[in-house]
DNA sequence: GTTATTGTACCAATGTTATAGTACAAGGGT
DNA sequence: ACCCTTGTACTATAACATTGGTACAATAAC
């Protein structure tokens, strides 16, 4: 359903593609807080992953305080974003856009290029969760 | 001079990253058709990377025809440059903003502090542009 | 011819990634 | 109490990635 997606032709681990796939969800709030992720065994058929694989990926996301697992129930995406208090929060921002920036601009893309991408890419979550009318 | 970029943190192999990184530079034209790219050892040294490594991802370049290699003497960008830029360009820009996403996100970061964030920056590109009055 | 430079081809060792399978722990429903 | 579902924890195995090192082959320069 709201499944993910990971191409095993990728170079980049499985594990890698999936735990990206996922926070992006909730970055673009395409997975709202207190969702349920698939469960392991189900995500596994799906991607056609083995088990182990989505299993430590929640439990990286568990460590790392994005999900909320319980046993015998399930995973959820946590209700708080896990905040960060730094006062150099503006500068740890700027560090990660400078690191990105050259590999846009090798490709040829504009920051507007960029900017047009990222505001696409929630305004479709907001298109979903408004009310439908088909 | 013209090194290429990899990080050892991002769980991409690196000799996918750096064949990435060299197809690109050719498809963009800042690696033209005939330029010599740096030697195996030296680019090992540039980029804190193993020689066998960079050794393998020539030799995929020169298997699917994208460098032309000769022995004691370097590695060449062919002439003919597979042209399937524009294709690619879109994905590209995905796979990168991929990456990007999560990375911001896990610092607590929205999409809308980074397009903020961006739109600031392109204020600053606008205004280096201008006569500058130093 | 000799030497330096370049790509190429090995080998061994270590760590990572992914698979398969089994078993256990905790919560919910009956 | 029992059962089902869920996440978790193991073991073992295979494949892949990376490193370090050595050696060879072809070319250019001397």
């Amino acid at each position: 359903m709201t499944s993910f997606r990971v191409d095993p032709k990728d170079p980049t681990p499985l594990y890698a593609q999936l735990e990206r796939a996922i926070r992006t969800a909730i970055a673009t709030g395409r997975l709202q807080p207190g969702a349920q992720l698939p469960t392991v065994r189900q995500l596994a058929v799906d991607l056609h992953v083995n088990a182990n694989t989505v299993a430590r990926v929640y439990a990286a996301l568990e460590r790392t305080e994005v999900v909320e697992t319980q046993r015998g129930v399930g995973t959820f995406v946590r209700a708080t974003p896990p905040a960060v208090v730094s006062e150099n929060r503006e500068r740890e921002l700027e560090r990660i856009i400078s690191r990105f920036i050259p590999e846009f601009a090798a490709l040829g893309f504009t920051i507007e290029d960029v900017i047009k991408h990222l505001q696409r890419r929630t305004k479709q979550e907001k298109a979903i969760h408004a009310p439908d009318r088909k």
